[in-house]
DNA sequence: CCAATTGTTCAATGACTTTTGAACTAAGGA
DNA sequence: TCCTTAGTTCAAAAGTCATTGAACAATTGG
């Protein structure tokens, strides 16, 4: 039950590249950044697409090895693959971030005002 | 018979880096990041692809404001945009370039061992 | 056990992207 | 003027990607 993922050394520029230029998914890792260090599970995207579509995405992006995802229960606990992106582009990831946060054109995670449990 | 080029503030993030997720156009960056300066004419990418194919991908580029184009005579100059990248998206371009010249899976432009002229 | 929750897989569809060759334009040199 | 050089445009063919709904699997709580 362990999902695939792949090594920090199979991480490839122009693939990650091309997944980070979508802008769910880029709206993902946004959101990923602004709680870094806590695990999320995948209904907490639900603002940013179908449940189907989620799960499409989501599996973009840990099999280019930006996200991890940890099945835990019926959960998959899902976070920012930090130290490998920075191991092998380093600054890659946060000037992405930094410049995702600026972007008003991105779709956002959590706009309906339902923070109660952030 | 100037070509359309975005302005500045009309680059976006997702499609910055969708079109440097392809690994001819981040050869293409590459290349121009390492002679840097100096205006290249379309012709020394055609290691990378065919002249209408590459047409199509410095055209992706320019449209994307990662590069810009001088019509000069018959040939067109092709520079990135760096400053305009940089006020955008600060250290987004250096970590990229960074990174893609560490990728020995990316295409080469002048592997031929024809550096005659540069 | 039953039902709800969480998320995946599958097949289908529509939409974009890449690549190609043939035909073209525009400038420059002989 | 004619030819070459540099690059574009067009339409077609292939291929890839995103999105959907229906059906499925696995875990958890009652």
């Amino acid at each position: 039950m362990t999902l695939p993922h792949p090594t920090a050394d199979q991480i490839s520029l122009p693939i990650v590249l091309a997944v980070l230029g979508d802008p769910t998914r880029l709206a993902i890792v946004r959101y990923l950044a602004s709680k870094e260090g806590v695990p999320l599970n995948c209904s907490k995207f639900l603002d940013l697409a179908s449940k189907t579509n989620l799960s499409y995405h989501l599996a973009k992006l840990r099999e280019a090895g930006v996200t991890r995802a940890e099945v835990v229960g019926t959960s998959r606990l899902i976070t920012l693959r930090r130290d490998d992106l920075d191991k092998r582009f380093p600054g890659l990831l946060d000037s992405v971030i930094a410049a995702a946060g600026e972007d008003k054109a991105l779709p956002m995670v959590g706009t309906a005002d339902s923070e109660i449990d952030a």
